[in-house]
DNA sequence: CTGTTATTTTAATAATTGTTTAACAATGGA
DNA sequence: TCCATTGTTAAACAATTATTAAAATAACAG
């Protein structure tokens, strides 16, 4: 993963009602919520709704699939661990550090 | 912490040049990096690297010490740590998950 | 004190982003 | 087919953000 997958990923997350999104689908697990029923949760209206949803998906975040007429969103956590793990590569130059850290310490 | 913690964090990292600046602290370790040598290891003016180092200060992930004319920045990695758990936490409703996924799997 | 180095602050501008409204597809039931 | 439901798209506007240049502050050396 390269930097500026990281910061699409990191910038799809830096928003309120996004963060919001991205929280509901890692808790409600594989199956994915319909976008309704985020709408109804989160009390986001549909247009809204849908430019976060295409944001999150546009930096892997999320996954799509339609069922009739609903379309279910879940969470994608491949690209949550790469971008997690981009963040934390290579601290303290390889040397143990002692700030609280749960790679270094 | 906070969701509207964890945005500002995410936003003070969402972006090029601060992802950058972060990277480079976490890297060199609790020593940090005068102002001056980031400057000049991103190649960016003093006036935009000041911004960017007040939106990462003010989010809590680095922190600055002066010595003499220098100011030295240094990653702060508790918050970082506390935005990473914040992101992963009660994934899949408590289930165990079958996506690839750290904390679940 | 004067001049130099290191960094921050301010003001102005350009670019990006989020929300709303309205119109547009697509699915499935009567 | 006709209609209601579900969701997406497009255009317009307001708000936020990043960069630049110039001025200001702060620390030290001579």
């Amino acid at each position: 993963m390269d930097s500026g997958q990281v910061v699409t990923a990191l910038a799809a997350l830096a928003q309120p009602t996004r963060l919001a999104i991205y929280r509901l689908l890692v808790v409600c697990g594989k199956d994915g919520m319909a976008a309704g029923q985020v709408a109804e949760k989160l009390a986001v209206s549909p247009a809204t709704l849908s430019f976060h949803f295409r944001n999150l998906s546009h930096a892997g975040l999320i996954e799509s699939r339609q069922a009739g007429r609903f379309v279910y969103y879940c969470a994608n956590f491949g690209v949550m661990n790469e971008m997690l793990a981009y963040l934390t590569a290579n601290c303290c130059a390889g040397e143990p550090c002692d700030l609280a850290h749960d790679k270094c310490e």
